[in-house]
DNA sequence: ACAATTAATTAACGTTAAATTAACATTGTG
DNA sequence: CACAATGTTAATTTAACGTTAATTAATTGT
């Protein structure tokens, strides 16, 4: 498979900077733009795999020049990602209603940037596909009914252990750290205990059995293959 | 099955657009038009199965449309659902009146769009039956009539009652989260208090015993099968 | 047009599952 | 072996939801 192309739009040098460096790093060819006419140009030209526009710009802001990309019909298949200031409710609305795909609030840490692009890119592979499951073993994941099942049976599982579960699950084999989990399943500003994830941890093991999630002791926790 | 044909009608190039786009990534095929007097005659000629009618149209409007629409022999059997700007109360008494099958306020969110279209198309393709029904279980809704029926025996419910009930068995299992719920049976601008929803759950519980509708605290509320 | 009735919402408080913390035990690794 | 990291259990706190009754709004019938 190749690079998978991304556009990434923003008015701020630094910003361009910083993600497109993270992104690059992971391997995804990045093409940037510093306004919402020159991305649309860019846009015709390399047809990319997915375009990230922060919402916020002069002239010709994220939202409007997400409806014109969305009346070109050679990007009809481009996904579209907003970039905004966290707090600016509303345009997480309009975000949609604009015809985004996903919504990422700065600022960011780049594992979850990464992680959250990645998430979008295999959306858009996988099309519709709303269970997680880890084919070797015998755990599925329905985020529709949420509901986690293990051997034919199927089990409700309380909010944070579900989200935990998963997130170990979506990749399974790798290690996820602490921090990123406390980024994807709490989010990020919220400050919480050492222990607790920990304790999610050990329901999760009461719950499904030991021999599913692995502890790899000062790196982070894996779901097990 | 081939696509289903859905002709969107309304005087604002950018609705036309944005539901249209819409409502193509779902599959359908889209015939647009700007008012009235054409999309009568394009409704003659490709006979849609769905005619999505903006009510608020310069010369002739969706509600004059519509009755215009449901004198034409060959159109008897089209949907039809009116499209409107929130608040105008009036136009969805009128809207009914006036032979329309389904009304969808603006502005709408396109994931909630789609699977309001969905819903209304399935509905047709159950002919004269047109009622919502968990197989597994002994309810069943007719949206025609306004009835719910629990084993044999037919109820009557108040409307914001019977809509929840609506969506809820729509699709069982499914979870719906409280954002979604208000969204759909209110109408996304609506504020009420946070205890609106359940007090309506609870009064559905009441009727229908307390083993149809679960909570999963923290994320919403499915019907279960 | 008005009272009567029914529906919808709010308010106030109760309840509970879930999340978190605290306190202590255990483990694995340099 | 030391000690930092993680495990464990139980207690505590919290956020979400449930419940009932009172209030307000919408319908209906006369």
């Amino acid at each position: 498979m190749s690079a998978e192309k991304i556009l990434l739009v923003d008015d701020e040098p630094d910003i361009l900077e910083f993600i497109g460096y993270n992104l690059k790093k992971e391997g995804y060819e990045v093409i940037t733009s510093s306004n919402g006419r020159e991305a649309i140009e860019l846009a015709k030209q390399h047809n990319p795999d997915l375009i990230i526009l922060d919402v916020m710009m002069p002239e010709m802001d994220g939202i409007e020049t997400c409806h014109e990309i969305r009346t070109i019909d050679k990007l009809k298949n481009t996904l579209v990602t907003f970039l905004s200031a966290r707090g600016e409710d509303y345009s997480q609305v309009a975000g949609f209603d604009a015809g985004a795909d996903d919504y990422i609030t700065k600022p960011i840490k780049p594992r979850l940037l990464v992680s959250r692009v990645k998430a979008i890119l295999r959306r858009k592979a996988g099309a519709e596909e709303s269970t997680v499951s880890d084919q070797s073993l015998d755990i599925t994941i329905d985020r529709e009914k949420y509901l986690v099942y293990k051997e034919g049976e199927e089990y409700t599982f309380p909010k944070k252990e579900f989200e935990l579960l998963s997130l170990l699950i979506s990749k399974p084999g790798k290690v996820f750290t602490r921090e990123v989990i406390l980024e994807s399943v709490w989010g990020g500003d919220v400050v919480v205990g050492d222990r607790t994830i920990d304790v999610h941890i050990r329901k999760l093991r009461e719950k499904l059995g030991d021999n599913y999630i692995k502890t790899i002791k000062g790196v982070g926790y894996k779901f097990e293959s």
